[in-house]
DNA sequence: CGGCAGCGCAC
DNA sequence: GTGCGC
DNA sequence: GCCG
């Protein structure tokens, strides 16, 4: 009874070393893969997987579908109906596989099968890394080294003093490309905390700047940047020449996540001739973001928080007036930009308190 | 159509 | 309970 | 994907 039990069996003897089919096993084998670690699919990958050791272990090379079939190499093979049978034909007849082809161009794919080689990165890991950006191992290597490197410096708050040198170092790189720009410290710096866990610096041009810029009247070698787009690269550039800016987390359009120390440059005061002292500041968590004039307000009151103060502004809103509250402005139901409510003139904070029928709080009395 | 192995470990 | 590796 |  036990006898025909694959676990009673002795291994197929001479292991026969070579394998004659990789043209068609390879194939096999990384559909298998996709299925498996991709598409959350185990079982279609055995299967797959069955037909590729069986066919490996043919003692031909096989060139037409009829060599697997007659005695089928694994029993689905006889039926006409199997699928991977009809993926070995297609194979042996033209060579390819359109569906591992069509597979191998989607950048999730290629991203999740190439994360999940990382061991502890299994597929469900692998498709948040993707959905937040991170496609590739080195990427992957990248976060977690910075992670581990500045694991204490991380633990530590800041004295707003230190915040405040940073936004300093920020704010006259800010001027500096756009003149007349607007940088604020926002986050629990702005709360008035005596220290920080990380610093949020916003930063927004004048209106006017966004009028000339638009009509081209910038740029004209007066040391601003003539684009909108253009400002936070410039402002990151000069950062990072000063030392300020030390790693990238996530450097995107106009929203920056990094690492920055103070007293960069310290002696900046100090004339010339100085040899550069080591700074040896700790490394702090810094982002940068730029807005439009016009979405500042919303911006100021998203980033300074707290967090709990902003879920229940949002809440009120919501259950209000049915509007809903981001970084960029007032919406109707869901934040799409259609749907942007414009019948106020919301020029500050204390508007968009006003326009929601609440009475002002001052950030230092948002920290609930 | 449901089942396809089931476990220990980390979180 | 879920994700992971085996 | 395949099997019962």
């Amino acid at each position: 009874m036990r006898a025909k039990l694959a676990c009673q069996q002795r291994s197929r003897d001479p292991p026969k070393g070579v394998n004659l089919n990789a043209h068609i096993t390879d194939k096999l084998e990384d559909l298998a893969e996709i299925y498996d670690k991709v598409l959350g699919d185990p079982y279609k990958a055995k299967n797959h997987n069955l037909a590729a050791n069986a066919i490996k272990d043919l003692p031909f090379k096989a060139t037409r579908i009829e060599q697997l079939v007659d005695p089928p190499v694994i029993p689905a093979m006889a039926s006409k109906r199997s699928t991977v049978r009809g993926k070995i034909n297609e194979i042996l007849t033209t060579g390819r596989l359109q569906k591992l082809e069509e597979l191998k161009r989607n950048d999730r794919v290629v991203a999740v099968r190439e994360l999940t080689r990382v061991w502890g990165v299994g597929e469900a890991k692998a498709r948040h890394l993707f959905n937040v950006g991170i496609k590739t191992v080195n990427q992957l290597r990248a976060r977690q080294m910075i992670g581990l490197k500045y694991f204490d410096e991380f633990d530590q708050r800041m004295p707003r003093e230190e915040a405040s040198a940073i936004a300093g170092y920020v704010e006259r790189a800010a001027r500096r490309a756009c003149p007349g720009c607007v940088a604020v410290a926002a986050g629990s710096y702005r709360r008035g905390k005596p220290t920080c866990g990380d610093l949020d610096v916003l930063i927004s041009p004048t209106r006017e700047w966004m009028t000339a810029e638009s009509c081209g009247s910038l740029g004209d070698g007066r040391g601003g940047v003539s684009t909108f787009k253009d400002i936070l690269p410039t402002v990151l550039a000069e950062l990072r020449g000063k030392g300020v800016l030390t790693d990238d987390l996530s450097v995107g359009k106009d929203s920056y996540m990094g690492l920055a120390r103070a007293d960069a440059d310290a002696d900046g005061g100090g004339g010339m001739g100085v040899v550069p002292v080591e700074p040896a500041r700790t490394h702090r968590r810094i982002d940068v973001k730029v807005y439009a004039p016009e979405e500042l307000p919303f911006a100021l009151l998203y980033f300074t928080g707290s967090g709990y103060f902003n879920r229940s502004m949002r809440y009120w809103a919501k259950r209000r007036f049915g509007l809903s509250l981001n970084d960029k402005g007032i919406f109707r139901e869901t934040s799409n930009a259609a749907s942007k409510v414009t019948d106020a003139e919301i020029d500050d904070e204390a508007d968009v308190f006003e326009y929601l029928r609440l009475k002002y709080v001052a950030p230092e009395d948002r920290s609930v």
